[in-house]
DNA sequence: ACCTGAACACCGTTCAAGT
DNA sequence: ACCTGAACACCGTTCAAGT
């Protein structure tokens, strides 16, 4: 399979290798091995380009995220903004699953990457807007990154069922009824909450949330 | 270093001596050699009470999760009691900054797994008694979850910096300069909220975030 | 039923050597 | 300056063999 090199070897040219091989087969698809075949090089060209693996995979992930925070959607408000910034998050971890598990490990090891500050930029900015007092603007932002990343990953694993070719509400309705198997005694909220699970539309959910905080907000700052 | 073998091996044993290394040394820590010469035995042992290495890294997180959640705390409303969840769950992600990492690559595998249920059932139940409708049981929940780990793991990035030698405040500092440094065009939000990050207190920050999700769900569906 | 430990396939990373 | 590729240390997992 290996393929005649096309470019000459470029660090871009190895973190769109390394974007490809994730989509491919996840973060375990991501080896040297497999990015010296398709780049029909060596391991030693690849570290002269990267330091190590853990920068490639941020790297990776940098990519990724500006280009999802880069496209320009119409908005009327500030809390349009914000719904479309969230939902460009969405979009993009259902195109890339190990998104997910890649952005919550790179943002819990410190604000210090460059991804954090983009992300918080690009949602912050709108907060501002909203019209929330500057002692609260870290506080709110945070609030609605959190529940965004969260959400969005736990929607990438429907993702990753449906691509593994599971039908989608045959997944939901296989999860469903587990909870609904679960222990009266101990789990009555769970079993509760199963129905509601098997038929929901992630969308529309996932904005539900966006919207839940954002009125939260509005009401703590009693906005216009 | 081997130990002479205290106790006949087990399951537990097995458990929670994978819990000690993750903790000593995160998630690079655990490795079947560390987990054979603490337990003074050979890979084959360990196979036989585990599937495999997936199945204990969740049987550990399972077993953080539960010993968090199990702890009674005293609180007077609804409202008191998911911010209680809320803060054990915090402080365990503290105790074991692996967790954080752990928890949302579980989650978002699926909320097939034992700890999904577990988080939700006890967050959740306490949303039913605030009087949300039953319809938006699942939303509210959810958001509070996802804000609730998204947010501890945020912290858990603090803890393992404090832990490693670094003053706290130090850390913060470094953080606040290297977000005060970007650039004013493209980060003018991260910039300004650099200086609220440099001495923000984590815990008073994190429930003033439950709070807000909590005003959301009050305000949406007009509780008492 | 439970444990031993050598062996296997695979991984990230290094480095002397080439151009 | 950029690339080659053999070699190294380490990893998860298996399995024939023991008790």
């Amino acid at each position: 399979m290996a393929q005649r090199r096309a470019e000459a070897l470029s660090r871009a040219r190895i973190i769109e290798t390394a974007v490809e091989l994730l989509d491919a087969d996840g973060e375990s698809g991501l080896t040297f091995r497999a990015l010296t075949e398709r780049l029909a090089t060596g391991p030693g060209a690849i570290y002269w380009h990267v330091a190590n693996k853990g920068e490639l995979l941020d790297a990776a992930t940098g990519a990724v995220v500006a280009a999802a925070l880069a496209v320009e959607r119409a908005a009327e408000s500030p809390q349009d903004e914000v719904r479309a910034v969230a939902l460009g998050l969405f979009d993009a971890i259902e195109d890339h699953p190990w998104l997910a598990a890649q952005l919550s490990a790179q943002l819990s090891r410190g604000p210090a990457g460059p991804v954090a500050p983009k992300i918080f930029e690009s949602i912050g900015r709108h907060v501002r807007d909203l019209g929330v007092p500057k002692g609260s603007w870290f506080t709110a932002t945070s609030a609605l990154v959190h529940y965004v990343l969260g959400a969005a990953g736990q929607n990438a694993a429907n993702a990753r069922v449906v691509k593994a070719g599971t039908d989608r509400s045959e997944f939901l309705d296989a999860v469903s009824t587990a909870w609904e198997a679960l222990d009266a005694e101990e789990y009555p909220f769970a079993r509760a909450v199963a129905e509601e699970m098997r038929d929901h539309d992630d969308r529309e959910q996932f904005l539900a949330g966006v919207d839940l905080i954002l009125t939260g907000i509005g009401t703590v700052h009693a906005l216009d």
